[in-house]
DNA sequence: GAGACATAGGTGATGTTATTACATTCGTCA
DNA sequence: TGACGAATGTAATAACATCACCTATGTCTC
């Protein structure tokens, strides 16, 4: 697979980018794209395409996860630190909505070696879990 | 994560579940729901609603999978089988859109390990390995 | 067979997520 | 200043998925 991203601080961003940025960084649980365009009107956002596009934006830095199985948006847990990971999962929990970011370099290497062993060329991998988060299932 | 799925044999399928699942039997790459509807208007299907209650039953008794970053369906590859495993992954090579379903039990044993470190109870993974298969690597 | 129940099917409308096309603005650098 | 690439603004539309409501079919029991 690729390898990590590298300094793109949440400084230089946009000001579109910086709007979903901290969007996100307020929110406990994923956003989708269109529940970021409502926390955003306020701010002069009108279209979808802004917010996807930001979001685009902020993928490729490496400081936003897209979940592919919510169609939602998190922030990276990295996003501070210079060097990101580029092999996180995820745990989802179904009960409270609640999303946690794993990186398991020995997952990551699984990984690897699974796409290694059929000839397949990794380049990016997408691991979500679903279940009970702990709380959850005490309550 | 929970078991297998048992004894849900393609014979016993409804007259639109059959449709279903031959459309994706016929198919070299996974299908989108209204890929499925276009595909069987001539078998009487009109509504999205007919594709996805039959793709809900489908992958209900195992014999179907849902790729999440494709908004997909694919047949699965034990589905002549008495007994499915539920630990399927995936690479899609991002060149010729081919699917190859994986199922490897020590990908299974260390998701499961790592969702009972953080005291997650797993039910359901989803692992889509994105790059580029042999074939298109020569290519 | 009649009645009760569960599962499956049919249809139209609607909701949700994502992209296309095109014009404009901004930042940087020669 | 002018040129270029990146970012933005806007409307329209495409692609994916579900809701609400009603009808049909199969099965079990009496």
């Amino acid at each position: 697979m690729s390898g990590e991203h590298r300094h793109a601080e949440p400084d230089k961003l946009t000001k579109n980018q910086a709007l979903v940025f901290h969007a996100l960084e307020g929110s406990e649980k994923p956003l989708g794209a269109y529940d970021l365009l409502d926390a955003l009107r306020g701010d002069g956002l009108r279209s979808p395409l802004q917010i996807y596009r930001a979001l685009d934006k902020l993928i490729g830095m490496g400081l936003v996860h897209r979940l592919e199985s919510l169609n939602a948006f998190v922030l990276c847990i990295h996003c501070g630190e210079e060097v990101r990971p580029d092999n996180a999962a995820f745990t989802i929990c179904t009960a409270c909505g609640r999303v946690t970011e794993l990186n398991d370099s020995s997952l990551a290497r699984l990984l690897a070696q699974l796409a290694e062993a059929t000839g397949f060329a990794l380049e990016q991998s997408t691991v979500e879990l679903r279940g009970l988060c702990a709380a959850c299932q005490a309550a």
